[in-house]
DNA sequence: AGTATTGTATTACACGTGTAATACATATGA
DNA sequence: TCATATGTATTACACGTGTAATACAATACT
């Protein structure tokens, strides 16, 4: 099972997404990809990496002058924490009630289905 | 398109599914409900209780002496709209990236995908 | 009628988050 | 060598949230 992830906010998601694409990088690496998405200032994204550093889902490496990060979670963890947490908090649990749900109300078009249908369908054959 | 609904948070929507489940209720309905699940002391559900209605998101009937509580919006446009909100931020917007991780990662039983197919094959002949 | 109880209203307080600005240290260029 | 630029570290501040406590008003009991 894995560990205990911290909570990764909101604005801290959007920086690991960064580094999730590609680490490690310099704060200013992050600064630029980030300011073509955002209008935050250069001081806001450090303050979010520093943050992350803190809570340990983002490492630095200080051995040059001009520090390095990296994600210290995959993605695929982080967001399938997220997810578990956000079904039980939103469906009662079950990632089955959301999709009824996403169905009933004609959220998803038949090509959709379809793939969502051909994606079940491989397990079948387990 | 449904407004914009105000922003739930986590214990605020602990009271709001108790509200959906049955409303009208007195303050001390809600707080008999909840703290057959939580610890939460009673002044707490009732701050809780009047954040929504501030926020809108609780009506509150106050003709008699004793105020009766309801919701203002329904559990399901709530859902989807923490869903969507959801999906955008943790898996960049499709449903699809997050079911194709759940099944995936083995997350779901043969039987869960089974019912996840029998969900989705009714709208196949419409 | 006076007091206890029970609801409602107001206030509290710490921590996380969004959103930076300021201070400090070191390398770089004049 | 001194000023400047650039990177890092520290500090700031408001708002939302978790988690209540206290104050006030009206009813109910003695």
């Amino acid at each position: 099972m894995s560990k205990n992830i911290p909570n990764i906010s909101e604005s801290e998601w959007e920086v690991m997404t960064v580094l999730w694409k590609e680490a490690p990088l310099t704060a200013n690496d992050v600064i630029s990809a980030l300011q073509k998405r955002t209008d935050w200032k250069s001081k806001t994204i450090r303050t979010l990496l520093d943050r992350l550093v803190k809570k340990e889902v983002v490492g630095v490496n200080k051995e040059q002058r001009v520090y390095t990060f990296f994600p210290l979670y995959e993605q695929d963890e982080c967001q399938r924490a997220e997810a578990e947490s956000f079904i039980k908090r939103i469906y009662g649990g079950t990632l089955k009630s959301m999709l009824v749900q996403f169905i009933q109300e004609d959220n998803l078009s038949e090509e959709d289905i379809k793939e969502l249908r051909s994606i079940l369908d491989p397990k079948q054959k387990k």
